[in-house]
DNA sequence: TTTTATATAAGTATTAGTACTCATATTAAA
DNA sequence: TTTAATATGAGTACTAATACTTATATAAAA
């Protein structure tokens, strides 16, 4: 349980003025809340947190230089205390999963934070976790691509380090040849990681390395 | 010039509860309007307008029932005193000319809206006309925007139909043979199609249409 | 010490795609 | 009616990738 008797420091971040204006009015009804900075981009949430220190920050996903997201990664990167509440204005369940993925511990659509902001605020500073109830839904949609996510990603955890090497080169749409010269070696080498890499991921059949490199650069660059 | 001595009459609708908030806050710090209506979805804005007959109704774009422009236009069809200010969260330039059909007399991106509001009423009551100066840049901007959009979607709304069919099914990794197949034509048909499409979308060398396909699929599917 | 994993290189054969060319039939526009 | 766009089909040459095989050197593990 947080404590009763100091109040819990609070920031806000939000690049929309009005909405911010709206956002702080709700903190400022409740008593044992304390907003001690607020800010509209990304770059000065991060700093306002180093230096601050809030128990919460209340982040925008959308904002200009760094996104909230990028924000909450960040504050989880560097092991710094505050709690992060991402406020959305899209249910899109990418945002989400990046969110969980940052440790985040309260998620709001932006719609419903104006009944849900101070419930989410209590129970992030009791250690709970909070999400827009429309957003359920989408928590039981996860459970299924994790389930469809780990049967591939094993599998490039069993590359070695220049197969590695290689796949991210595919992926960003080089040839055998140019990936044989950027690494100085024989393009036939590369050919037989190519075969290699295939074969671990079960890859078969024309072009379907260089599909499986597009599609999923992002988890293994 | 507009009256000095009576407040004016301000209704605001916004269908975000917290944004709302904010713009009464705003509209409260002045002391010659005074609020007489809020609310948040575009029928019940129009049946204060018609039952208040405020001077001005802020009136957001996007909102349930019925939007911020058919409001406008309803008043201007009743031939309704009151004056209208649409707000909106896109720069698009569709809404902007619908607004100035609906004889909308002040035009504020949200995002400027904290520090515009004020002005755009003021200007509104003495008879004028008042429109975000981000948005004039907009307008203006908008000339080149579509020569450089110009450029890349719709070199894609440039294919033909087969040509769009094809594209497709090159998106979900078939080869000229399988789509050959399935569309009962000669896979040297299909060959041809992939270099009058890589010609038009100004795609060379190897595999780069596949990529493209891949990577803009929920452009064109 | 033998085995295994890894990185390297190469040979052969096949398939797919790219980059051209040419050709024909149909339909719509100038 | 001539022209242009579209959809169709095909020929040739080249490049890239796939699917195999074999081989060598090194380092780590059994």
């Amino acid at each position: 349980m947080h404590s009763e008797v100091s109040r819990s420091s609070v920031i806000i971040c939000d690049d929309h003025p009005i909405f911010r204006k709206g956002l702080i009015q709700i903190i400022n009804e409740v008593e044992n809340i304390e907003l001690v900075g607020e800010c509209g981009d990304g770059v000065t949430a991060f700093k306002l947190i180093k230096d601050l220190k809030p128990e919460i920050a209340i982040l925008d996903v959308l904002m200009p230089h760094k996104n909230g997201l990028d924000v909450a990664s960040e504050v989880k990167e560097d092991n710094l205390s505050t709690n992060i509440i991402i406020l959305t204005m899209h249910s899109e369940e990418s945002y989400f999963n990046e969110a969980m993925d940052a440790g985040v511990k309260g998620y709001l659509l932006k719609e419903n934070a104006s009944s849900d902001l101070l419930a989410c605020i209590t129970e992030v500073l009791d250690g709970k976790f909070y999400v827009s109830s429309l957003l359920s839904n989408l928590l039981i949609e996860r459970e299924k691509r994790i389930k469809s996510f780990k049967q591939e990603i094993p599998a490039i955890e069993s590359l070695t380090e220049t197969e590695r090497k290689v796949l991210k080169l595919i992926a960003v749409n080089k040839t055998s040849k140019e990936i044989a010269d950027e690494l100085f070696i024989s393009f036939r080498t590369v050919q037989n990681h190519r075969q290699h890499i295939s074969d671990k991921l079960n890859l078969h059949g024309p072009h379907k390395l260089l599909q499986f490199a597009l599609e999923n650069k992002e988890i293994f660059k």
